[in-house]
DNA sequence: GCAAATTAATGATTTATTCAAG
DNA sequence: CTTGAATAAATCATTAATTTGC
């Protein structure tokens, strides 16, 4: 662009006129939060991404809603245009074949959590864009619980900062480095705390999903309230 | 301009993973056979019209099923609200329904649906309905238009009906749902971390959700057009 | 170098599909 | 089946990148 030496509390001024802009530390802030897994943010994520985001400048969290919405959305075509041009159309149906077959499995055994088959790993490896967001297959009902339990089968694993993990993906490597993480929310024991980046790590991990019991997202929050 | 929804073909492909999407043919024919009469048609009719229609398109036999379930549903919906305007008897809560469903449907209505009685089953004249208020479809060439020999529905009945279904026991998870807890923002030395750098001290900004809600399951529900 | 003109990105809306409670 | 919600696809619209001619 043209405006190298432009202010950017100017920029955000202006910006804030039309439609929003995010900043550059904005920006990398979202897509952080993105690679950590999140996809479909709720309202309560909204509105914390929000407010800590508005420390770098202006935001609202409709922004933060259609920032993850397109985000998303674009990021998957880009994906499937270059899948579609790799490989074409007769291996999309034979994945879609594959991605049905191993559903019925998994509802077949309802209680076996065969999570995934070799190609879905791989697939979700390759890329996690739709596999980062899948849901539990189980609804374990009851209790007044507000917690995701995430059934970890490496066993023995503090939640809280495994340690001499053994990883062979680098990318998992640099999370568990030690960190000026700043939980603000850290991980009690027992707990189940999880960690998104670990979703690589999860391969043979069945998700569970104990409860849930609270109102249902409302993003018209966010939303513009019109005509 | 983007580059969203520009290739048709490409789209038609990238979206046999996700959802459905007819393509202009298809929905003709769907269009043609709804005409015909059909409304609720049974396991064999589904089998046939996705079998036949699969020619111009990915199709299952669900996306079948649920075409007509929403398509007549959805037909009656709008026949409804016509009759309503003509007569100009719409109260001002009708009026503010029809609107917010139209056009904001994310928006908490305040009150009921006051159309939503049981006289609607009544007005319901079996396939009178005008299309006139349906979005136009997309022009097609003539050169790739496929004319539909409408399909010879009106043979034996199958005696498994798509919407009898007593258990849920078949369901397929469609969409993604995300399934991950807190604390997305372990800021790492060296990475592309926002936090460092060119931004000002107080702009360090931790960042962090507390996964104290999520959205309810949204399963999938398999046809049972089971085996 | 600089803007007007053009193109590419992407924020914001709308539409269509699906879910799931009732 | 009906219907309110939730969400993804598609689209619209505005901003940023860039090209271009001076």
């Amino acid at each position: 662009m043209g405006d190298l030496g432009v202010d950017k509390e100017l920029n955000e001024q202006t910006t804030s006129w039309g439609r929003w802009s995010p900043t550059p530390e904005q920006l990398l802030a979202l897509e952080a939060i993105y690679k950590q897994g999140i996809r479909t943010p709720t309202t309560e994520q909204i509105q914390k991404i929000a407010a800590t985001l508005r420390r770098l400048g202006k935001i609202e969290g409709r922004n933060v809603y259609y920032w993850f919405q397109n985000h998303k959305a674009r990021e998957r075509y880009k994906r499937r245009r270059q899948v579609q041009h790799d490989n074409g159309k007769q291996t999309m149906d034979m994945k879609e074949s594959v991605f049905e077959l191993e559903h019925l499995k998994r509802i077949a055994i309802p209680t076996g959590f065969p999570h995934a088959s070799e190609k879905e790993l791989q697939e979700r490896s390759t890329d996690q864009e739709d596999y980062a967001n899948w849901r539990p297959i189980q609804s374990i009902n009851s209790s007044t619980t507000t917690s995701i339990e995430l059934l970890n089968l490496h066993q023995g694993k503090s939640s809280l900062k495994p340690n001499n993990r053994e990883n062979h993906d680098n990318y998992l490597e640099d999370e568990t480095r030690e960190v000026q993480t700043l939980q603000l929310f850290p991980c009690r024991r027992g707990d189940n705390c999880y960690l998104v980046n670990d979703i690589e790590e999860d391969k043979n991990v069945p998700i569970r999903v104990i409860n849930t019991n609270f109102s249902p997202n409302k993003f018209f929050e966010f939303l513009p309230l019109k005509k």
